[in-house]
DNA sequence: TGGGGTTAT
DNA sequence: ATAACCC
């Protein structure tokens, strides 16, 4: 994908009949087989796409610890909030999000867990996507509790292993949305069915080996098959056909209910009148383009419709590791450096266990202010070479120059000679490189990504140059 | 609102 | 470095 982003002739349309070709020939076999023969694979624009999103994963997370708590309604708390909880909960009144007083209030049953620290979470989530990874390496997650999984080539591969006679009795695994019936005849059909089977294997392997439910939606793109693996909700799973593309989109009450439209981009269009999704299917697509440029617009558009080209991108591991806390008042360097401490001890630990290293550092901050909705500031700098040597090696005295760096960071960003308050503090280290590229001689001006990507495409080129310590 | 993540500008 | 998006 990072090819077509460089080489793309920069048309939109043509980029993306071009990278869709593209990609059908590297799904229909060896990518070092892209020189002998580019030849367009038959189907070559019809998907067969499945979203899987478990249930309630905190808590499900939570009564797998601790099993006694399977049958009571369940909550799990971060600082004030009740951040997501299990059905018996939801059907106490308690809601995502929820103050934890007013959930209380609501349920005076609810057994509350504290979530905040996040890594029995974060450790089953990559062992669901590493176990739809066994399906087709094609993985992208979204968020801890979601992923959706490219099964067009298994689905077409299975297909290929049925005789003819046999692919009228292909079955539905799950609903079908809107109840349409299906149509064995059209290979369409055939096509999702057999991902709606795929999907309840996963399903299945998810509940033997994890212990987890979850939903899952099988379309013909992701955002249809996101939108659809949420209509039979808990442990369901539910199919699209074509012929539903419009039901389903237009089922949708507010725009803000398509993935993609976030808060700004809603407002934005609330502004100009447009809250259904019909509204915006016939709205000009010229004043959409002045109101919020053309990619978005455009995008956008194309969404209300249903319409959604965007690939799924194997997610891999992770690009950056981040450890934040927040809280009422922080006023002085001296509980501002403790904070940033623990932040670090925990992130060493993961930073350590991935193996990768890490070559920048960044410190962010929200500072107090009466209503500033998205008040975050960041700085970030390298990390020195001799620092990222030390990184795994069990050397734990990588805290010292670390958190160093870290409060030259902080005093750049706050002036500490004036009175301050901060309500979070996060450390995130990013720019992760597999192993020590940094060895010095001549190659290495021709091996560092950031310097031969930036001189001949100008896609990758770093606009904004880190801090350097040496400028303080 | 929490404690995370991603990509684009 | 920030802003938008996602959970």
């Amino acid at each position: 994908w990072v090819e077509l982003e460089e080489e793309g002739c920069g048309n939109e349309e043509d980029d993306e009949a071009w990278a869709m070709e593209l990609l059908d020939v590297g799904a229909a076999g060896s990518l070092q087989g892209v020189h002998d023969q580019v030849l367009p694979t038959q189907n070559s624009s019809t998907r067969v796409i499945v979203h899987v999103d478990l249930d309630c994963f905190y808590a499900q997370v939570e009564m797998i610890s601790n099993p006694e708590l399977k049958d009571k309604p369940l909550g799990v708390q971060q600082k004030y909030l009740v951040v997501t909880c299990n059905y018996e909960a939801r059907k106490l009144g308690v809601k995502k999000l929820m103050n934890v007083r007013v959930a209380k209030e609501k349920c005076p049953q609810l057994v509350l867990v504290n979530g905040e620290d996040l890594t029995r979470y974060r450790e089953m989530s990559y062992k669901v996507t590493e176990l739809l990874e066994e399906f087709s390496p094609v993985v992208e997650r979204l968020g801890f509790d979601e992923n959706f999984v490219d099964l067009t080539e298994m689905v077409e591969k299975r297909l290929q292993q049925l005789q003819s006679d046999e692919l009228s009795a292909v079955t539905v695994s799950g609903h079908v949305y809107n109840n349409q019936s299906i149509n064995l005849h059209d290979i369409l059909h055939i096509r999702l069915l057999v991902g709606s089977q795929i999907a309840a294997e996963m399903r299945e392997a998810m509940y033997n080996r994890l212990g987890l439910t979850g939903c899952a939606g099988v379309a013909s793109n992701k955002l249809l098959a996101k939108l659809v693996s949420g209509v039979f909700k808990p442990n369901q799973q539910t199919v699209l056909l074509p012929e539903s593309c419009q039901h389903l989109i237009r089922s949708l009450n507010h725009i803000k209910e398509i993935p993609g439209i976030g808060y700004k981009t809603t407002k934005c269009l609330e502004a100009l009148g447009i809250t259904s999704v019909h509204d915006l299917q016939t709205f000009s697509s010229k004043i959409l383009e002045k109101e919020l440029g053309i990619l978005v617009a455009q995008r956008i558009l194309k969404l209300s419709f249903g319409e959604d080209n965007s690939p799924v991108i194997p997610s891999g591991p992770p690009q950056s590791f981040s450890e934040e806390d927040s809280f009422k008042k922080c006023s002085s360097e001296v509980e501002a450096k403790k904070r940033i401490e623990e932040l670090l001890v925990s992130l060493l630990n993961r930073v350590c266990r991935d193996g990768r290293k890490p070559h920048t550092v960044k410190l962010i901050i929200r500072r107090y202010s009466s209503e500033k909705h998205y008040g975050r500031e960041s700085r970030q700098c390298p990390i020195p070479s001799h620092v990222i040597q030390k990184l795994g090696t069990g050397n734990y005295d990588v805290m010292t120059p670390m958190v160093d760096i870290l409060m030259k960071l902080f005093r750049n960003m706050v002036n500490v000679k004036m009175p301050f308050h901060l309500t979070l503090l996060s450390v995130c280290f990013c720019n992760l490189k597999a192993l020590n590229t940094a060895k010095k001689g001549p190659m290495d001006y021709y091996l560092t990504p950031s310097l031969t990507t930036a001189s001949h495409s100008g896609k990758r080129s770093f606009k904004m140059k880190d801090t350097h310590m040496e400028d303080f």
